[in-house]
Order: C-alpha cells, then sequence, then structure tokens
DNA sequence: AAAATATTTTAGATTTGTCTAAATATTTTT
DNA sequence: AAAAATATTTAGACAAATCTAAAATATTTT
C-alpha cells in the first residue's frame, strides 16, 4: 500500500510524538504539523478508514500495528538518506534533515535496500538516531561499538570488551579510557579502519579489531 | 523558482518532445503524458502566466529560455540520479528509470551539486544521454550511438565503446567495423532493439546493449 | 451542578490538478 | 468553398488537502 506526502507526514508525526503507546491529541498534532486542527481531524478521518489508527470522536488517537508498520518504514528511509547525506555527500549534520525530508517520500522498496546496503547497513544516523532495518526493527541500544558509531558526533567511551594486556597496551598508548570523549571522523574502506579525535588534538587511526572492542554512548551533557 | 511535480512533468515531456525549437501540439502533449487534452490546455495556460512557455490559443506552444532552463535542470537531475542507481547501487539499466522518475523532483540544488560532484562529474547517464552540468551545458557530440541516430540517415561507425571479446565476436559476425556505412531503418519498442541496414543488403536487427556501444557519425561525403 | 473555558468537530469555501461533455477553431476532403 | 473530420478550448464537476468560522462536546472552575 502506497500513501500520499500528506498522510506519510502526519503518520510519521504521530509516531514522534507518541510512538504507539499513548493517545495524541488533535491540537498536539496541529501544533507538530504547523497546521490547523480541523485539517488533523480531516485527516484522521481517513487514516482511521485506511486502518492505520484507532480513532474515536473526541477521545484522540494512536497508531495501529499496521500504522506504526508504515511510521517505521518512512522513520527508516529519513535516516537512512541523512546517513547517505552526511557520509558520501559531506553534508553537515545539521543540513541533512530538510533535505531527508524530501527524499523520504521516494517510496521504491527496491531502491531503500539497495541504498542500505551500500551504506553497509548503518544502525544510526548522524543524530545518532537508530535506523529500523527492513523487518521495522531498530537497536535500541544507546552503547555501540566506534566501528558503528556516526561520523562526527560526540561520543564518550562507556566500555571496552576485550580486557588483555595487549588491547590495554594500544589503549594507554592512545590515551583512551573510560569516560574519554572523542569523535570518530573517517572510515576506511580498505581495511575498515578509523580515524578518531580526542579533544580537538590530531586525528590518528586505529584498526577495526580495536575500533569493534571499544563501545561508546551519547555524552552526558 | 520552484514547480510542482506535475508543472515539472509537463515542462520535461515538452523539451523531450521537440526541444525548445519546434512547436509542440495539445494532443502531442496529452498523448505523451497519458493525459486528456483538456488538462494540457489547463496546465499550459499556468505555465504561460509563469513565462515558461510561448503559447497562442490553437496555435501550439514551445519552451521559453526560462522554460529550456528549467527543463535542462529536471534532466540533470533525472540523469544524475540514474547514473548514482547503476553505478553505485547496482541497479540495471533497465530498472533506473522509474526510480529516478520520483528522485527527479527533489529541488535542492545542493543536493544535486554535491551528488553530482560524488559521482565525478558524469558527462553522460547508463543510457548513452548527455548530463547537463550545472549551468545547463551539455557535451553534444555529434557522435551518437546508433540507439540515438535518426532513422534513414547515413551513418559511419566511429567508435565502439565495448572492447570486450563478447562484443568484438557480435561486430565481426555481423560485419561492423570502424568506417562501416549504415542506416537505421527501425526502433522496436519492446526490447528497444534495432534495425540497420548495411550496403543496400537485407536489414537485420541488434540488441539495445550492442546498438549502446556503436557510435556513429555523419560519413566524410 | 452550573458556568466558563478549552478542545474538537462540522459546515462550507479554496486551491491544484484532473476529468467529461459541449462548443469552437482549424484542417482536410470532396 | 462548403462539408466533414480533427484538434483545441471552455464550462462545469470532482477529489485531495487545506482553511475559517461556527457548532458541538469535554473539561475545569466556581
Amino acid at each position: 500500500m502506497n500513501y500520499s506526502t500528506s498522510e506519510e507526514n502526519y503518520i510519521k508525526s504521530i509516531y514522534h510524538l507518541k510512538g504507539d503507546v499513548q493517545n495524541v491529541t488533535t491540537n498536539e498534532l496541529a501544533e507538530e504539523l504547523k497546521t490547523r486542527p480541523a485539517s488533523v481531524t480531516d485527516m484522521l478521518k481517513k487514516l482511521k478508514t485506511k486502518k492505520l489508527l484507532h480513532y474515536e470522536k473526541y477521545q484522540g488517537f494512536r497508531l495501529s500495528a499496521e500504522g506504526k508498520k508504515v511510521a517505521l518504514n518512512i522513520i527508516r528511509r529519513h535516516r537512512l538518506w541523512e546517513f547517505f547525506l552526511s557520509e558520501k555527500l559531506k553534508f553537515t549534520w545539521d543540513e541533512v534533515h530538510e533535505v531527508a525530508e524530501e527524499l523520504e517520500h521516494v517510496t521504491s522498496k527496491k531502491l531503500i535496500d539497495k541504498l542500505d546496503e551500500y551504506l553497509g547497513f548503518p544502525k544510526f544516523d548522524p543524530h545518532g538516531d537508530p535506523i529500523p532495518d527492513n523487518k521495522g526493527k531498530m537497536h535500541t541500544a544507546t552503547h555501540l561499538t566506534i566501528s558503528d558509531w556516526p561520523l562526527n558526533t560526540p561520543a564518550e567511551v562507556s566500555k571496552v570488551s576485550d580486557q588483555s594486556n595487549d588491547m590495554l597496551e594500544i589503549l594507554k598508548h592512545q590515551q583512551i579510557s573510560i569516560g574519554t570523549r572523542l569523535e570518530v571522523k573517517k572510515h576506511f574502506v580498505f581495511d575498515r579502519s578509523i580515524e578518531i579525535e580526542i579533544n580537538n588534538a590530531l586525528p590518528f587511526s586505529i584498526s577495526e579489531q580495536v575500533a569493534r572492542n571499544i563501545w561508546v554512548k551519547k555524552p552526558q551533557s
């Protein structure tokens, strides 16, 4: 089933406001979409007949199972495009959203699955938000290894899986420890090594083996 | 200035039918766009007020300078996306058009210029059609592939792009080589295969894949 | 529990892009 | 050059998505 750009934007906004658990009110959604409550009511009646949401007059509404599926699919498209724009076309993190708002409405499933593959099945977009896979599953983890962390996005080291002396030797040498703040600057395709930057110092690279063992999360503040 | 998807499709079709030299008729355009003549008239009035074309009642219409600029921009977007889909996402040549029809309407100039750069400023799309640069300039090569050569017009083979053994086997079999004179007699819509005639002998057909690799020019004399 | 206030829905209008059917203009045929 | 055929435009309608203003319903306050 395909939906219009407008229908997709309503679905997406409902999901962003409350997921599929809580009821959303007409005014809230009007505010979010920068439209009028009357327009919201009109569209909701339409989405109800399409069984994308549960809706009782004056009682607010909530996404149905099908509605959630549709929402996750739109979010998948949006975030994959954001990743592409940032990683491949070198847009800065603050420029990607607007363009992705347009690209997300191109509905070819094949396009999105191939794009996903081309990008290496990324798990998070440049803002650190998780990207649903082609079955709608998302990594809820806020912890990732450096290898999966988005480029140019602040990170804080939270864990090191391999505690061997050999690993610790490298960490000590590079002055990396729990709590260290860093950013990933570059992914090298050839050997999947990674360049990181700490405290605005000169970036340096680490091998994939090392990167896969260093876990990071969004910094506290 | 931004135009709606529908307006863009009209502009693009006019350009495809006649460029900006000849007048296009209402029925031709209705046929091309799979719509009704009345709808064409409606849209043309609108495009006239936007100064994208010259239009006199009952006299047909032609793109204005501004209209041509818009058309070339849409074609640029379309062909860059086709190149991307084919080169990066590994779509086959026959799958790219449909998806590009959607992507071409995403209007961010920055997106397209960065995509162009990322792709290495390609000059031709996967079908061999030239891609306008960001100033609207296209490689207007006097050399064309057999697929683009006009019907019943003398041509001389100037180049063969694919020099693989498999390609050369076909050329040898059909007795085609650099300098061979031929005429294109027919285009088959179904598989875009092409019928050619050499030395007034019995015409025979070649596939699109082969035709796209054989370049021709006007014979010397 | 009634009044006041806030929220939501309905009724009716508007814009864009499309359509059918009828009217008008142009071109071709006789 | 008139009739017939063809092409184009106009008139009026419709669906989608939106809006304003008014009515209906729900919630909060007194």
